[in-house]
RNA sequence: GGAGAGGUACCCAAGCAGGCUGAAGGGGACGGUUUGCUAAACCGUUAGUAGGGGAUAAACCCCUAGCGAGGGUUCGAAUCCCUCCCUCUCCGCCA
């Protein structure tokens, strides 16, 4: 989520228009230019007339000020001195009482004036924020997912010599998921990871973020679960996304949906000093999400659940080096399936499948054997200055250069539930124990299999 | 949770019996003088920003807002009133 430059939109309607119908977003554009022609129009006339105002006020305190000298001066005056000193004193309050009161009736008249300003300013940015952001050029037109690019596809899906069984089969016979007692204490969507299913999950975000904190050039952070109010309205889960979202009752708190939100809000409202960028972030969180709309949707084992670990990717960049840094982004994100022997797909998304507030979107899909289909695990995202406007994060190029909207980007790198259950299922023996991959050995004490009750 | 103190520019800090104070004074930073170099000393500059308008190749100029945030009183608010937020100290409670 984010917004689009006023002045942007003022200047090149089409370009907007046509991004409007490549997302299929409804929006109320020809409204939106009427009101802020309308919006400068009240805008001139308002700071008009405080400028008037201005200059009586400061009228009325020479004058003040002249009236108390004269009237210093007129305890020792005396004839004439005296006369012409009353005069002026006099002069001077008829002119203050005139300034009054036609600075009084400017007062009002202003405060009409703003009250409108607010409704135009009101109803001008939820407008505004009805605009999505306009594709890249080099996204493909498309509907919706069938219309989406497979840019390549790395790694062979296993074949078996036995049924290949689902995740949601293979950890609870190896009593490593346990979705039967998580719904009892939580509900459904939601699992419990034991022994060896809790030490697979610590190792992956272990071995995630070990790499791209080590290899990467990331710095981690460790974000608080839990954000107010402003920061869900700094990247735009609200007011719109309100239902998708878990609220603490009494409270001002949110669980984050993606740690993204935690972190893209860290420069919220900032100016970042020349030199800082490019910033690369990673970050581990327990992701939260309602999953209001999906019912039905993927109902067994962990793919779509309340309550999933993720290791996020965040970056804020100058505008000229984003598309570059969106490359290595998703290859920072392959990566890690490359090294746990993972096979997946790289999708570009076309712009009817792309999100409300990307500029290009690539999706990354591990192979299921379960499912015998790919899913999607990451997506990586520029948002060029979308998000950034939305949230005010600026830079500088030199110390004294004007301040500029960052890039931001962000990507799973990656959703680590799923990425266990891609390895349950890819790694899976005929026995129903399942190989750990190489990389994951050393994080999880050298253990080579999981086997029943490990 | 109880009690107190406080939020002013890059930092510290004065102003708070309303008016040439959008802000004294330090520090820092930047520029200059001096100097073989450095240091010191001295001089100068230093709200940044947002919105609107004007001029333009640009530099630039004008207006408005802005002293934690939002309201109110007033011709006029950093200053008075109300609400909220945050920070610090002490006590209590905890991991």
């Amino acid at each position: 989520m984010g917004m689009l430059d006023l002045r942007f939109v003022r200047e090149r309607p089409d370009v907007v228009a046509r991004a409007l119908a490549l997302k299929h977003v409804e929006a109320d554009l020809p409204r939106l230019l009427a009101l802020d022609a309308k919006r400068r129009e009240v805008l001139a006339a308002v700071e008009e007339r405080k400028a008037e105002r201005n200059r009586a006020s400061e009228r009325v305190s020479v004058l003040r000020r002249e009236i108390a000298s004269l009237e210093k001066a007129l305890a020792e005056a005396t004839g004439t001195a005296a006369f012409a000193a009353r005069e002026r004193i006099q002069a001077c309050e008829d002119e203050i009482a005139g300034l009054i009161s036609t600075t009084r009736s400017l007062g009002s008249t202003i405060d009409e004036q703003e009250s409108l300003l607010r409704e135009i300013d009101a109803e001008l940015a939820s407008l505004l924020l009805t605009l999505p952001n306009v594709p890249h050029a080099s996204v493909p037109e498309g509907a919706d997912e069938n219309d989406n690019v497979v840019v390549r596809s790395w790694g062979t899906p296993p074949s078996f010599d036995f049924q290949p069984k689902a995740h949601w089969d293979l950890g609870p016979a190896l009593d490593i998921l346990d979705f039967e007692r998580a719904s009892k204490i939580a509900g459904s969507r939601f699992v419990v990871n034991k022994g060896a299913g809790a030490l697979l999950e610590r190792a992956l975000i272990n071995f995630m973020l070990d790499l791209h904190t080590r290899r990467h050039g990331y710095r981690e952070i460790f974000p608080p679960f839990m954000v107010n109010s402003a920061t869900m309205t700094g990247t735009g889960q609200l007011p719109k996304f309100k239902d998708d979202m878990f609220h603490v009752e009494n409270t001002d708190y949110w669980l984050i949906p993606t740690a993204e939100v935690p972190v893209t809000n860290l420069y919220r409202d900032e100016i970042l000093a020349p030199g800082s960028l490019p910033v690369y972030h990673c970050a581990y969180s327990a992701c939260f999400r309602a999953e209001s709309g999906a019912a039905g949707k993927d109902t067994r084992g962990m793919i779509r659940v309340h309550q999933f670990n993720k290791v996020e990717l965040v970056k804020f960049v100058p505008p000229e080096t984003s598309y570059d840094e969106l490359e290595s982004l998703v290859h920072d994100a392959e990566e890690v399936l490359q090294l746990l022997n993972l096979p997946y797909r790289v999708v570009l998304l076309c712009t009817g499948d792309m999100s409300f507030a990307s500029a290009k979107t690539y999706d990354l899909e591990v192979w299921l054997p379960g499912q015998n289909r790919y899913r999607e695990i990451s997506s990586c995202s520029n948002f060029e200055d979308f998000q950034a406007r939305r949230a005010n994060i600026r830079f500088r190029r030199e110390p004294k250069s004007k301040p500029e909207f960052v890039h931001t980007l962000n990507g799973s790198g990656l959703a680590v539930g799923r990425t266990a259950a891609a390895i349950i299922e890819n790694y899976q023996q005929a026995d129903g124990s399942v190989v750990v991959p190489e990389v994951l050995r050393p994080y999880m004490g050298g253990m080579a299999y999981i086997t029943p009750g490990a």
